[in-house]
DNA sequence: AACAATATTAATCAAATGATTAAAATATTT
DNA sequence: AAATATTTTAATCATTTGATTAATATTGTT
């Protein structure tokens, strides 16, 4: 009598728009998505998108949370944690987030593109999700590095992470390797990053 | 006779409103910008847009390639010299681009998600413009790490550079700083980023 | 089976949006 | 100054788009 049956194989209706959206959202954005790309990609009626969330944009924030919890859930944590070292850290991040990233390419470019849009409506979730600046690494980093602001860290990490999920299609242009081959190296940095992290520490 | 005369103090109403178009595409991107934002913005009736670029995506077309050379026009000749070393390549990227895009923080994202949303129109422009992969540099790093795939480095050089600016809107909420602080922060990377490529390049 | 609740559809609405038109204003040429 | 070309405006169009409605189908309950 709840909204919905448990179906065999196939999704509950709400379900299905939730993952059309989650698709056709995170791949063209906000503004560039139709409700109807939505319900068609669903295999819906179109009203059926507002009988079950109401709007476009209650259904959009159901989605940009999901995804920002996607990005941001498992750094905290794992930054705070004050039994592991440095190394540590960015070994776990890195592996963490390219397993991630390579299942949801286009999430960076989604969750970045929305912050910028809107950093005021994200500004309680993260502040209290992601406390990076009193994390265990950031005290490790600055006594490891007294010269160099830990920031400084914090953004080569996650650039040299993050960066080439974003930058692939320029870069599949300006060299012209192919998707494959350019996931294959998004792999080799899971270790690779690691090693190079450390070489930035010990920088003289 | 032509389209405009030479004012004074004024840009000419052409000039006008490919400079608001320059504005509200790079900070909104194309789907969620309006014509009459952009009307609006150069103080001007919107039939005047139609009048004198056609088009809504005719005025695009212009930003947007204008924007393409802006961050691609430079990388390619540098990285093409013959007689500079690696870490003067990456000395010159790095100054050049960070001052490049504090100038304009929202360029990255923006011809970076036009890339993604339409790959094939950019395809001639970049593969003429910009060979990366027969370049001095890539020869070089090629030598000097004849065990790792010289891509890696672009893709390291430039995330280095160019994450900050996509990462900023995150980063200031995940640690709280200003943008002020930020971008004093993106500014010690000119002489930071040199060092600690270096450092990647010598890695074991 | 009868009834009620829930889910789905087709049709339609109202507002937003890119674009055009016809007239008015301004500048340029003769 | 008259005539012509160019620029600008207000009004309007046609389409797209998010959302609603009223009717129909399906499912669950008694």
């Amino acid at each position: 009598m709840a909204k919905k049956k448990d179906i065999p194989g196939d999704l509950s209706t709400e379900e299905k728009i939730k993952e059309a959206a989650r698709k056709v959202f995170t791949q063209k954005g906000y503004a560039a998505t139709r409700t109807r790309d939505i319900a068609e990609e669903a295999g819906i009626n179109l009203a059926l998108l507002n009988y079950y969330f109401r709007s476009k944009e209650k259904l959009f924030e159901i989605v940009i949370m999901e995804k920002m919890q996607l990005l941001l859930g498992k750094i905290g944590p794992v930054l705070a944690n004050e039994k592991t070292t440095i190394e540590e850290k960015v070994a776990e991040v890195s592996e963490h987030y390219i397993n991630t990233l390579l299942s949801n390419p286009d999430l960076p470019l989604f969750v970045l593109a929305e912050i910028k849009n809107n950093p005021d409506k994200f500004a309680n979730l993260i502040k209290t999700k992601t406390k990076i600046v009193d994390s265990a690494f950031f005290k490790q980093l600055a006594a490891r590095r007294p010269d160099i602001d830990p920031l400084h860290f914090i953004f080569n990490m996650l650039g040299l992470i993050i960066f080439p999920f974003i930058g692939k299609p320029l870069l599949q242009l300006i060299t012209g390797i192919t998707s494959e081959r350019a996931i294959t190296l998004i792999n080799e940095r899971k270790k690779l990053i690691k090693i190079w992290f450390q070489a930035m520490l010990e920088t003289p």
